[in-house]
DNA sequence: CACAACTTAGTTGTGCACAACTAGATTACA
DNA sequence: TGTAATCTAGTTGTGCACAACTAAGTTGTG
């Protein structure tokens, strides 16, 4: 019952492609934290930007961006309307009036008292115990690291 | 130098994540069939449901909505984009006038071999052996399953 | 048969991602 | 010192994703 080779590494069906499975297994845990974060009346990246200001405080949207891979465009926006949430307080630096400083709030900071309760669900669902977890996480590093050196290279031939 | 436990699966720190990971790579991947996808002028999901029609041509809104988890609101303005570019015919069957039918044109058929330039960058850029990435691939499709369930399963406390 | 329940696509509205661009501040250096 | 290059955020426009809803066709049941 096993289906014909297809050709390896070179296969254009949609079941042979690492790439689909990757975009769907983003796609459940996405949705996965929308259940979870409905209740804080956060996205899953509205939450990501919430986790870097909780592990650091006061960080400028240039380093945001860099913590989280995203830029201006996506950011700007999201800390806007974060901001009118109430979560956090956005000034420009007094020092330097090009960047804008992105503090919590006493409320933003209240916040992650429930977000506490998000990774054990989180952890729960994914059904891995810590060592595939943790090479999972390294796996998934090695290969965003692979593929953005190969796409950084890449000339259209 | 390394961190202090901060607790395994119940961390709030983003660089813990695997959903993170999952997140970053998965963008990642899409970036790079942003180049590879540039000359055939097709976005990522027109791409993957370009594979699926290759595959199979002839199929209803409804099975490419479940063979790719996507439904008629993202579909829909996809498949329209797709049969103004000339790569899709999109009719009413008639024996059941609820149901679209979407065909490949001949462009759409004969733009396959261009497609088929693709993969083989994908697979380098992975820097994967043929066991990793089936083993990646088992893990990825075992991850969304095990989420989708726990969410379907998941009633908010 | 009548009509309620269901099915299939499509529409509307929100929020990412990202490319391309702009505005304004800072830095470097001829 | 003046001005070009650079840097930081923000804006605009396109295209997903997805929830919530609508319209129209089909099916099931009394």
């Amino acid at each position: 019952m096993t289906s014909p080779d297809t050709g390896e590494t070179g296969s254009l069906l949609l079941d042979d492609q690492l790439c689909f499975g990757l975009y769907s297994a983003s796609r459940a845990v996405t949705s996965l934290y929308r259940a979870l974060l409905e209740p804080l009346d956060l996205t899953y990246p509205q939450y990501l930007v919430m986790l870097a200001l909780w592990q650091q405080d006061e960080q400028q949207v240039k380093e945001l961006g860099s913590a989280l891979n995203l830029d201006s465009g996506t950011l700007s926006p999201l800390l806007k309307r974060l901001e009118k949430a109430g979560l956090i307080k956005r000034e420009r630096q007094s020092d330097d009036e090009r960047s804008v400083r992105i503090r919590l709030t006493e409320e933003g900071t209240a916040l992650r008292a429930k977000a506490e309760r998000i990774p054990p669900h989180v952890g729960a669902a994914m059904n891995l115990n810590n060592t595939e977890l943790g090479r999972m996480r390294a796996a998934m590093d090695q290969l965003t690291a692979s593929v953005n050196a190969y796409r950084e290279s890449y000339r259209p031939s």
